[in-house]
DNA sequence: GGGAAATATCTGATGCGTCAGATTCTGTTG
DNA sequence: CAACAGAATCTGACGCATCAGATATTTCCC
């Protein structure tokens, strides 16, 4: 910080500070986790974001539009990125019996096994990066938080399209 | 399921569901701050980053290269989001008086300006959305674990390009 | 039952970031 | 001081997400 700067001056220079801490550590996060798994897996963030929705459902698997509804792609992006991890072998869309409209996505058994194998890398980044650093005593509080936090943001966030 | 693989399923899903939890924070706070800012400001979330960052450093600016090695962009990235800033009037090129090959970037009145109120609401969005669902006792040593993080993080990067 | 409104998915146009290579300048070195 | 390695920036090709609109199907209600 400087020293020699008017009251103005400090009060932007502490609202800039606060907020790059913040934003700063979300995308930092962002981006060591997501390049670490394209180098390791070839697949990119967001299939690996879909992977683990995927996963989390289970069967019979989740339409286009209830994986849109997760928030990280709106409906067309939806549409190609699993255009692409269909040609990948990563998952498989089959018709819905209850609504011609509709498609399920599941995963294939590949699209598991990578589901899986990319968490472990993910987490193994996670505590090297992310939970090292801090005192052990805080470890613990610290992810209750970050829970409690991931809920309120989920509930607060307007749909993407 | 059989119960020979039910173990290894229950640790399968700590994994999954461990680490959906730290990303998702990590996504939803960008994504949630990210909107807002360009709602309000017309501005898209990296060029609010570059508007903190020149911020920051002041004068005389900031070379392209330099605002790339913050790790928020390559540097042809850098070279076509500063033609956009400088086309909305927020920043300004100048030659680099001491090497004819670098630009100096730096911020204009209206850039400044706009860095400034982007900032106040980012940070009373994170009030809103990230520290009011927190525990009053815990909110500023979550802060402050945070900036902890920050920094181990952004020593561990690779280089973005 | 029949048609309007809603819903699910897909697709054309566009924007923007990345990558790799081109261009221009600097500094070293023989 | 010429030449060449290295650095700063810019640009063409490309990938991928978004937006808006198109198509197919279902639901609602008269």
């Amino acid at each position: 910080m400087d020293e020699i700067s008017t009251a103005g001056e400090a009060a932007r220079d502490e609202l800039i500070v606060s907020f790059g801490r913040l934003l700063g550590v979300a995308g930092r996060l962002g981006h060591i986790l997501g390049r670490a798994i394209e180098q390791e897996f070839g697949i990119s963030h967001l299939m690996y974001e879909v992977l683990l929705i995927l996963g989390r459902a289970g069967e019979p698997g989740l339409s286009m539009g209830a994986i849109a509804r997760e928030q990280v792609l709106t409906t067309g992006g939806v549409t190609r990125l699993i255009d692409r991890m269909e040609a990948a072998g990563l998952v498989a869309r089959a018709e819905d019996p209850g609504d011609r409209r509709g498609r399920l996505v599941r995963l294939t058994p590949r699209g598991d096994d990578v589901a899986v194998r990319a968490s472990r890398l993910h987490l193994a980044n996670i505590e090297r990066y992310f939970l090292e650093p801090l005192p052990v005593a805080h470890r613990q509080r610290f992810l209750d938080d970050l829970r409690i936090l991931s809920h309120a943001a989920r509930d607060a966030l307007p749909p993407l399209h």
